[in-house]
DNA sequence: TCAGCGATTAACT
DNA sequence: GTTAATCGCTGAA
């Protein structure tokens, strides 16, 4: 069951960030599809969040993705190097967004080994945003793509994660956002202790 | 126009 | 634990 628009735009990103783990990301790029199982988010709650990049209503070429309505793809480069995935959530003009953190493969394992030039052991599987990009093949070309569409899409299998299963921590590599910085914001899926 | 920097990673010592 | 890699975004000039 592919996930609806409505999903994406519901107005609590931290609800929604929790809801999206356990749930599966696919990619379907040169007709090769990969998916994986969501164990890792982090709720960036738009205007009033110092870790955003939509803080205090910055609204410039990079963050106007941000303030579409939910239910598109936020992809941007950090570090000159890694791309990180998205998913805008919210109302149009409120600019929350969720970014995928990790990922456990599930389909088209081999295509994604290419893709990070290794293969997978159970140490080395999608952990941190810019291998989940890596490995699915995301580029700054999918940024603000429709989730409803073909190429990156969310399916819900209908399994259901269990409290018990989450960890809830603060967000990582935003010590900048001073108060903010201590949200409550990144859901883990089974963490490995 | 341009300097400074970042929601990071892998390969070092 | 430390550091190089590397480039688009941002804001100030």
């Amino acid at each position: 069951m592919r996930l609806p628009p409505e999903f994406y735009q519901h107005t609590n990103t931290k609800k929604i960030a929790r809801q999206l783990l356990g749930k599966i990301l696919y990619t379907r790029f040169n007709n090769q599809i990969t998916s994986g199982i969501i164990t890792e988010t982090e709720a960036y709650e738009g205007a009033n969040d110092k870790a955003c990049h939509a803080w205090g209503g910055r609204y410039t070429q990079r963050t106007k993705t941000m303030y579409e309505a939910g239910g598109i793809s936020y992809v941007y480069l950090c570090y000159g190097l890694h791309h990180m995935f998205n998913v805008v959530t919210h109302q149009y003009g409120q600019p929350h967004a969720i970014l995928v953190r990790s990922i456990k493969p599930v389909e088209g394992i081999p295509v994604m080994e290419k893709r990070k030039n290794a293969v997978f052991t159970q140490k080395n599987f999608a952990i941190g945003p810019g291998n989940v990009c890596k490995i699915l093949g995301i580029n700054l070309k999918h940024n603000a793509l429709d989730l409803t569409g073909t190429s990156i899409w969310i399916e819900d299998n209908g399994v259901k994660t269990k409290n018990s299963e989450i960890e809830i921590t603060p967000r990582i590599g935003i010590e900048y956002a001073g108060e903010d910085a201590r949200r409550m914001n990144r859901f883990v899926l089974n963490p490995v202790h």
